[in-house]
DNA sequence: GTGCAAATTTGACTTTTGTCGAGAGCCGTG
DNA sequence: CACGGCTCTCGACAAAAGTCAAATTTGCAC
């Protein structure tokens, strides 16, 4: 793609009011267009990300609280968005939060893996747009089809699209009917590379699911309630990428898992950070297994999920003393 | 200086407008305070940093003439600022654009050199707010009374400022009476630790300075007209951080650069990513003796400019042939 | 060339934002 | 405790920015 002409006068424009603090019908005299045509530009300049508006995440990482379960769990950073707070719905705050906490990880020539679940692509969704160059989004699992409009390729080229950055998908489905199928498609040289390339990324960005029946896993049909049901009594403490661990963090051994295409655990934890946000209150088990996984190193999560996470932590402490 | 309660108002309205969307109005109603206190806590909030808008510099480097003198000269990026365009002062352009290019190179952690000079003091003054942690400001050269109200230690403490980083003083001056004392006082710990410290740098700013009766270090009474003049004789081509270098971009065996307490060349070129801006068209002699001693590996500078020095690599290039 | 659809641009209008002086609250001081 | 000096806050007005339907241009197939 060619520098289009209007290209060059969005940055212009852009450059004129942003940089240099003139005002809009400034702009448009020394352009020559109506000051209308500059509103227009302006703002496919911020749809595009050749102006960049972000704001510090200062205020939620110098909270006492965050500091506390970063202590506590040994995590290398948390934001916590306060719950009780002055907006109409809170869950969103957690994303807009999430959404900047990831703008302000990604640096430039970065390789992202992104997973996928309803939180994943509220993200998306409500993310601004930047100009990162040579920036990768890679998909850590493979596709399902779901009911909704979040299927995980779409949770990873959304992402892409706003950072202005390359999207990999995997080209696979996330579960298959037989063992012999998935370990046969693992090997595919198309998806072997995508999961080898999985352990090189800079940074990740998923959710934990809960296992129960509202889970996605259900809802997309990819394991019935009751199946649900089964492998929590086996054990099943939440969802990966896909992928059933335990209270460990480990993958849970069942036949469900190895039916999966997804990222291994072990090249998630070769992925230096690994930013896991929680929405729901609900996720707590699972929240603490991913933690016990190490399968998370920056956490944003709200501000009552907090305040669960150091109970248990003071708990924990106390049966230990 | 704890988090007054001020700062956190500022923080959330901020965070409300900025990464939620809402409305000053709505702003207002949610943190029950006037519109008006809101507008005002939003401007403070851009002033320290605390919400950062900036603009890509593609434009300039996507430039054909960009390009060309980056393979001309073996540099690492140019930019360059149309000069016939449409803006009232041309040469606050180039500072202009050099803020921006400075800190789209700033990273997290960085520890960056800056000289001194009207051109950096511009930048300095024009500079947005960020809020970057850790960063560390070091002054490269020792200091100067000047006439003007850019001093070395001055350029240093106020991009700390803009930048909210840790500045880092030269306590010398950058020219002393005798060689012995220079020579004493490079010894000085206090000194000698700065004077390492600079090949630490990631990132340098500065700009080169005239061999004329203009320059800096004759207003500024470093150096007399004639003493000036006699050092062009011997082959003085430009200024770099208050010294003296020749054609090939190489200190000058003089008196005075033996008195100046400054940044050894050899650091400066330890230095991953140098960032000369040059704003003077009658500067070209001294930006290639810079170039010449690899001084400089991104450079900023004019449409004049450039034309002159792609005619000059031609010229070169023709006689080599 | 001609006609049509899509994209772009514009002027007029509405909404949102910036600004300023007045007034309220706060604190140390005489 | 009254007094200035200080900062912070507010209401009202002016300025700037956003929006939309209509007009214009552009691109393209025929």
């Amino acid at each position: 793609m060619a520098i289009r002409p209007a290209e060059q006068l969005i940055h212009k424009a852009a450059w004129l009011y942003y940089a240099h603090g003139l005002r809009q019908d400034e702009v448009a005299s020394q352009l020559n267009i109506s000051r209308a045509s500059v509103a227009m530009y302006l703002r496919k300049a911020r749809e595009t990300g050749i102006v960049n508006i972000s704001t510090s995440t200062q205020l939620f990482t110098n909270d006492v609280m965050a500091r506390n379960v970063e202590d506590a769990f040994g995590l290398d950073a948390v934001w916590i968005a306060p719950e009780n707070a002055y907006l109409a719905d809170p869950s969103t705050d957690i994303a807009v939060l999430a959404a900047s906490v990831f703008l302000e990880l990604v640096k430039k020539g970065d390789r992202i893996g992104v997973a996928w679940g309803r939180t994943v692509y509220t993200i998306a969704d409500i993310m601004s747009f930047a100009d990162l160059q040579d920036v990768t989004v890679v998909q850590l699992c493979g596709n399902l089809g779901a009911p909704y409009s979040y299927r995980p390729d779409q949770c990873t080229m959304e992402i892409a699209r706003r950072l202005n950055a390359k999207g990999l998908n995997f080209y696979a489905p996330l579960v298959l009917s037989t063992e012999e199928l998935a370990k046969s498609l693992r090997a595919e040289p198309v998806i072997r590379d995508q999961l080898a390339g999985i352990a090189d990324c800079d940074l990740a960005l998923y959710s934990v699911g809960a296992v129960d029946a509202d889970s996605h896993l259900v809802k997309c049909g990819a394991l019935l309630p009751a199946e649900m049901e089964g492998l929590r009594s086996q054990g099943a403490a939440g969802v990966i990428a896909g992928q059933i661990i335990d209270a460990g963090g480990e993958v849970l051994d069942c036949s469900y898992n190895r039916r999966v295409i997804s990222a291994e655990l072990a090249s998630l934890r070769a992925i230096e950070k690994r930013l896991m946000v929680v929405q729901e209150d609900t996720k707590f088990e699972p929240l603490l297994s991913a933690i016990a996984g190490r399968l998370c190193t920056h956490l944003v999560i709200g501000a009552h999920m907090a305040g669960r996470l150091l109970q248990y932590a003071e708990a924990a402490t106390k049966k230990a003393s």
